[in-house]
DNA sequence: TCGTAAGATGGAACCGATTCCAGAATCATG
DNA sequence: CATGATTCTGGAATCGGTTCCATCTTACGA
């Protein structure tokens, strides 16, 4: 038999080392590979073992280790295409290399997200990988800092906290994007994105008006909403801003929320993009590509911020210093971008 | 302090018990509510608990109670998403009930799904919510019966595995999507999903045959292709149906990555849906209501299905018999659905 | 041949909690 | 005042492993 279990009970190294008539520390050693074993004792150990379908306990083993082989990830939310990707490859590449991860969603909350980690604490998860709600809340960097595990922010600055970052270089595409749509002769550019409390839209902020100012034009403040990354949000703000006269003549928006909820605005409003107005997403959600007109884009590879995040983890648990890795951004010029002049 | 923590250290119910004074069964038996407890020994409890930021290991409780409080969530991808929503209400329901969730990818493999299930048991999650791969593998049907743990299943028939299942009513919406196609005077549909080792695509498939054979209509058993859920293969089998003379003249596509592949096809060939070729997509992509053609499509709440998995677990946890809890489909017709002849 | 080191093995402590059991303290009652 | 019942508390066993330490063999060199 292979299940673990005999009559219901589970079997323990108690019974492997009846059966084998040995102690069961010895049972114990063959099996986490100590040295001291001679090859009669293996023999015994093992053939007990198959006979019957032992496996060792994660928990007790965990209890007594301290380690769990489990990472936390937090993230705003799952149902994120953009998220979702980057849970894939993280927890592909965590199994890989024999960890688990406890996923929890902070829906957006601060408080949640502060309940969670604290939970993930009391878990005794091995580290925390996490997209954080904002980085200048008090009570989540005292949080944090209680938690004394090897952590890794994704697309989050948070100084003093000696964690590693998967970091986005949102300013090139930005920038390329930006410059595009002036290049093309717009001025009245919006954009439509999350709080600067986070460090995604400080970077895109940075491209944005950095295209302006080197194209020696003002930058259209008055058309930037930066309250947040729901669809909501930029659905009331992208209605808003369309029926202002005269009204913006590109739209810009940060994320795969606030895109989904400017579409929406768009479509309510009879406006199609590539004509009546110019159109730039920032992240891509799946099936742009077959969108009509196809949706001009700034890109980043999620399922290598997966990777990396697992990655950035791994070396810690490794005992190596926190570091950071960059993930490029790419423009991809589509027709959603033209018209709207 | 609050943080759980002192010198590095980790704080135990022993330091509590130091603290107040008191054996450290006293300070357990306050924590955990037990009723001989006096009132002196709650408050001398209670300052040394609150002193030192002591919080219980789950761990250690784990291990002695024999509960986790964790259950074990395995679908094939979470990028998938109608899985990511289905994993988000999961996981928020199980969340306010007190309980974690593990999350693995079974990359659509029966070999990594059964390992995954596996190591599940090895951390003696309390339960296992699961979209399985297929539903005829013996080794998986093995794997799950020495689970002996509380199952739910999401969209399958299997039986003698004393499990509870969220089941989709999958044959009345594809029933009157294709009973729709057929009025328009469709003689040609081609159907395009996964195969029928599972419930999915085989209630799926009666819907489809059932509305042709209501009408007095032969069904077309030679435009389908039931092979996979990837959009790889919908990509080439689309293909190929389409560069056939006569081709069909209208197109089903079921489930999520179905339809990616299909519209991708349908792209590459210049081909545009509600006009060249009537399409109808089984279960939504976000954003289909902005897609242009609107796209018609058989809808299922995938919040429901999360919702519901976790409280059928969370029955079954209580001791309660096993289960199942339909989800029902409805057909929208919206513009992609015209054309084609 | 003896002393010592190396190789194996068993016993016991330990990880951090819960819970059973026995005994002490308190109280009511005859 | 003695007795029995009740309430509360501490000690020890337990969950299922890992690891330290002491002991016993065996082998080897002087």
């Amino acid at each position: 038999m292979s299940s673990g279990e005999m009559d219901g009970e589970q079997v323990t190294i108690r019974h492997v080392a009846a059966r084998a008539g040995v102690a069961l520390s010895s049972v114990s050693r063959t099996l986490t590979g100590h040295p001291d074993v001679s090859p009669a004792m293996r023999q015994k150990v093992e053939e007990a073992v198959e006979a019957l379908g032992y496996e060792p306990d994660l928990l007790a083993q965990s209890l007594r280790s301290g380690t769990t082989r489990t990472i936390g990830f937090i993230i705003r939310d799952i149902a994120n295409p953009l998220f979702a990707l980057v849970a894939r490859a993280c927890e592909q590449e965590l199994r890989r290399n024999g960890y688990s991860m406890i996923l929890m969603n902070s829906d957006g909350s601060v408080e949640t997200e502060s309940k969670n980690l604290l939970l993930l604490r009391r878990r005794r998860v091995d580290g925390v990988i996490a997209s954080l709600v904002a980085e200048d809340s008090p009570y989540i960097k005292k949080t944090i800092l209680s938690l004394r595990r090897p952590l890794v922010l994704l697309d989050r600055e948070m100084k003093d906290l000696n964690a590693s970052a998967v970091i986005t270089d949102h300013y090139t595409g930005v920038y390329d994007a930006t410059a595009h749509l002036i290049k093309m002769g717009h001025e009245e550019v919006a954009f439509v994105t999350g709080a600067e409390n986070v460090y995604t839209t400080r970077d895109r902020l940075r491209g944005f008006r950095a295209a302006f100012q080197d194209a020696g034009r003002p930058v259209p403040e008055k058309w930037m909403a930066l309250g947040g990354f729901d669809a909501e949000y930029a659905l009331i703000h992208t209605r808003n801003f369309l029926a202002k006269t005269p009204r913006p003549t590109a739209l810009i928006t940060g994320g795969i929320g606030s895109t989904a909820g400017a579409l929406r605005a768009l479509n309510e409003l009879g406006l199609q993009i590539g004509k009546d107005i110019a159109f730039v997403a920032i992240d891509e959600w799946p099936l742009f590509d077959v969108f009509t007109p196809p949706i001009s884009s700034v890109y980043r590879d999620a399922k290598a911020m997966g990777g990396e995040a697992a990655h950035l983890m791994l070396e810690m648990l490794n005992g190596k210093e926190p570091s950071e890795s960059i993930i490029e951004t790419k423009f991809t010029v589509r027709t959603s971008t033209d018209g709207g002049l």
